[in-house]
DNA sequence: TAAAAATACTCCATAGGTATTTTAT
DNA sequence: ATAAAATACCTATGGAGTATTTTTA
């Protein structure tokens, strides 16, 4: 028997399904199963009932359950008074990858909040270009996790962090009702990120699920220009609420409806992640999913 | 933190230092030194001042000891209440080689006791012409640990059993005291095993030790010639006692002084113990070293 | 049929043994 | 000088991910 068996036990019997305690504790299902299996074999007592679906702990599963909290409690007592650092090979650095906007938030408002909480990890946030550049990175070992939007390719792992509203940035002068209906978009002069790009292909997926086709009036990817253009008057742009808020004197800023909302989730490889992503990870978990504030 | 770690402490502070502790576990003291700093890295705490020769856990070495020893009750009771059986990988198969005086007494008295208490281990003696033969036996991997008369190359490991008395088997006509004098078997009439055996060595040995000479009248292996012989009246032969008590009636059977005594014990080899051997050897420290009756 | 669990396979980290060195008595 | 602990090295076992199959609601 060893101290992980108990873990896994005791998430499982929390979260009712292996895969939803594989979630949980940042490592594979198969893990757990295997885990599991092996205590089984070795006291020789079935711990659960499997379902198919579901997974429901015996009588004896509940039993130990029940006494794996007071072993871990113990273990924990130990590890907490000597020290709430983590386990082995710890380095004591962290390196996030983020697209370029979701980079000023890990700067401005995750990390810091993190670094309270975790003083001894050196926590740092590198920008890339593009969701799938900062993927890439990660992929090849450069960053040890990344905050994307959703949705990601289904081999990753994801934690949702919070919600972002993309919202209608136009130019002042601009009549339109707050939220905008989509359908006022139909023919509406926009500013869209360059053709081909991932990020324009979203906006085009946006626009044809609403079925709307506004007049492009410009195609650029800096963000910087989006802003000038919209204060210039040449059109609206799409982007997130609490980033156009900065310019709401200059321009204006209005809800879609129905509104766009996007997930921002921490991403990681199925690779056993590092002691340090771990603990943003359960950072994260614990803060559990939010809606960004709007000033 | 492992269950290992936390074991490993114990058994330090216990046995007050790596060695004891290290064969009380039956595992190498290199293992022990390296999981203890292993566990103070982690909990970045000094667990013990280590004096070169005596081990001392420090204030907080003691304090997680103690609670150490909460969890690890916790562990077993666990581990008793659902299956006092083993750990992993138990085969439920053990076989130990012995001499063939030895492999009586396994077979007769301690194979018994040992079912009894592990009724799920088929646990077998197998008998050996020479203790050497058994433990070369062993190191091949034909049975898993031996029971044989100390001393035993230095690499083995050992566990003592029980202490055997040699003792002077002689014909019921001769005059001796009891006990009788190494000194009055200068010239004695003897029966020893053939020239060059391992055996035959010990015996010269233990002459040459006292000084004596004794006359050989009669050179041989078998040990159910020896018996014969001495009812015969043509010598007497070291023997253990408790064999020899078998043949009171017909013979004369009298310490030695300064008495020989032979030690018994278990030996392994310091692969790592199969879990059926480590518990037959836990079982023979339970007991620990006891002098053989003689009823 | 789809979601969850189990399984065959491979890889790698780690525990343990071997042999040797260091240290303190 | 000796006995105990630490260390460098090597091997083997086990834990975890990958990919796939099995199971059941």
């Amino acid at each position: 028997m060893t101290l992980q068996q108990l873990r896994y036990l005791l998430a499982v019997v929390e979260h009712g399904g292996m895969t939803a305690a594989a979630n949980a504790l940042f490592v594979d299902q198969s893990a757990l199963s295997r885990a599991l299996q092996s205590l089984e074999r070795e006291l020789r007592t079935e711990l659960f009932v499997r379902g198919g679906r579901a997974v429901v702990p015996t009588a004896e599963g509940a039993r130990i359950a029940h006494l794996a909290k007071r072993i871990l409690s113990g273990v924990r007592a130990i590890e907490d008074t000597f020290h709430p650092a983590d386990e082995s090979g710890t380095t004591g650095r962290l390196v996030v990858g983020a697209t370029q906007s979701l980079a000023i938030e890990l700067i401005s408002n995750i990390l810091p909040a993190f670094r309270a909480r975790h003083p001894e990890i050196a926590a740092d946030a590198s920008p890339y270009e593009s969701p799938d550049l900062a993927i890439e990175a990660m992929r090849k070992g450069e960053v040890d996790i990344v905050l994307v939007d959703l949705p990601v390719p289904a081999d990753l792992r994801v934690q949702p962090l919070h919600h972002h509203e993309i919202v209608l940035v136009s130019p002042t002068g601009l009549r339109l009702p707050d939220p905008v209906p989509w359908q006022a978009l139909h023919g509406a002069d926009m500013i869209l990120p360059s053709p081909g790009s991932v990020r324009r292909r979203q906006f085009e997926q946006w626009f044809a699920r609403h079925e709307v086709r506004p007049r492009v009036v410009m195609e650029t990817d800096e963000r910087g220009a989006w802003v000038a253009c919209v204060v210039a008057g040449h059109g609206s742009v799409l982007w997130y609420r609490e980033l156009a808020h900065r310019f709401a004197s200059s321009v204006a800023v209005r809800s879609l409806s129905p509104p766009l909302v996007r997930t921002v989730a921490l991403v990681w490889t199925r690779r056993p992640l590092s002691a340090e992503a771990r603990l943003l990870c359960a950072y994260a978990q614990a803060r559990g999913v939010e809606e960004t504030e709007y000033i």
